[in-house]
DNA sequence: AATGCGGGGGG
DNA sequence: CCCCCAGCATT
């Protein structure tokens, strides 16, 4: 199929009349509030629909608006957005909606370079929330429209390519039904989330099948072509749960690393995986537990494998009893334990406390 | 141009 | 185990 004249017709009402039959029902669907668009289209990032409706939902109920959003502490913006990951989003979240009650009186900007310029929106998510809001012809690009465009017209150029970047951007921009363009990018986006999936696509019952050069050439396997090979770095963590009566000690991360902002135990991270026996002769360990009078370690270290896209957290949590808390141990936050879930943590601080509340 | 940033689901 | 997901920011 040819991207131009008659072709594109048939491209966009085969996709239009394909989303009318097959689309998806979703809560940010049924709204052209551009603040409501905008919170699903930031949870969407490289995130399943599935992984995020619940998480839509809460956070709407409780910051319905950029204003009461903007009003918010980033802590608990960060709270409702525990176990999503990519945190920044929840922090840019919250920074673009005090921009936009600041520099734009609280209302959502309406052109394209206003919206693009706040924080943590992208080309994507810019061209989302104008076409979707007011019908505006920017064409989106995500993962699915890469998907489709490079299957259906067999284009191998690597989509994390800056070359391949502007090429799908270019081509989904011809392509766009300027005529309806909310309509046609949701339409394409869903064929790709629904139809045309990453594996195992269902190619026989693919209103496509006809015309797709993938599926002719016996490519669907290999498209879109990707470059990029993600190294996988370990981490060592080793975390102290330490306990003065009924409470625990917490921090935030604050450090431009992963879960910046979020809380965890005083952590002592090591190039290596250490046991206990060679943690206690570190320095930083006899400094933190210096003056702390006598110490009990409630149990042997816990350990979890935590697996990100990029990382692998090799984690082990010790529990330990002080009887005083040192000038040290006083620079932490003293949580009482009833509070703890008060905090946002990160995914691995939430199954440690998780398998302790269960053994208990 | 390359890297960092989370977590979950499916083959 | 590996790949991918309605990406973005920083360097």
């Amino acid at each position: 199929m040819k991207p131009d004249g008659e072709g594109e017709i048939q491209w966009r009402e085969m996709l239009e009349d394909w989303y009318q039959k097959h689309g998806r029902e979703l809560p940010w669907r049924e709204t052209k509030d551009p603040y409501l668009i905008w919170i699903s289209e930031v949870i969407l990032q490289q995130t399943r629909v599935a992984q995020g409706l619940d998480y839509f939902r809460r956070f709407v109920e409780r910051f319905p608006d950029v204003l009461s959003l903007a009003e918010a502490k980033e802590d608990e913006v960060l709270k409702y957005w525990q176990g999503l990951g990519y945190y920044s989003r929840a922090r840019n979240l919250h920074a673009a909606a005090r921009d936009i009650r600041d520099r734009f009186g609280g209302k959502f900007p309406e052109t394209y370079e206003a919206v693009r310029s706040l924080k943590g929106i992208g080309e994507y998510t810019a061209a989302a929330i104008c076409s979707f809001a007011w019908d505006q012809p920017y064409a989106v690009v995500d993962g699915n429209v890469y998907r489709v465009l490079s299957r259906v017209f067999g284009i191998d150029i690597p989509i994390d390519s800056p070359k391949g970047k502007k090429f799908f951007a270019d081509f989904a921009g011809q392509l766009l039904d300027k005529n309806q363009p909310a309509l046609y990018n949701q339409a394409i986006m869903d064929f790709g989330a629904v139809q045309c999936v990453p594996k195992s696509p269902a190619c026989l019952f693919c209103p496509l099948r006809d015309r797709c050069v993938a599926l002719a050439t016996g490519q669907i396997d290999r498209l879109p072509v990707k470059e990029g090979k993600t190294v996988v770095k370990p981490r060592y963590f080793n975390y102290f749960h330490i306990r003065y009566g009924e409470n625990c000690l917490l921090v935030q991360r604050t450090a431009k690393d992963i879960w910046q902002n979020l809380y965890e135990f005083p952590l002592l991270e090591t190039d290596e995986d250490k046991g206990l026996e060679a943690l206690v002769l570190l320095p930083e360990f006899k400094h933190l537990f210096e003056n702390v009078g006598e110490i009990e370690i409630v149990a042997p270290g816990v350990s979890f494998k935590h697996i990100l896209s990029h990382r692998i957290i090799y984690a082990r949590f010790y529990e330990i009893k002080v009887e005083k808390l040192s000038t040290v141990l006083q620079r932490y936050l003293l949580v009482p334990e009833v509070s703890f879930e008060k905090y946002a943590v990160s995914r691995l601080m939430s199954l440690y406390w998780e398998q302790r509340e269960n053994k208990i």
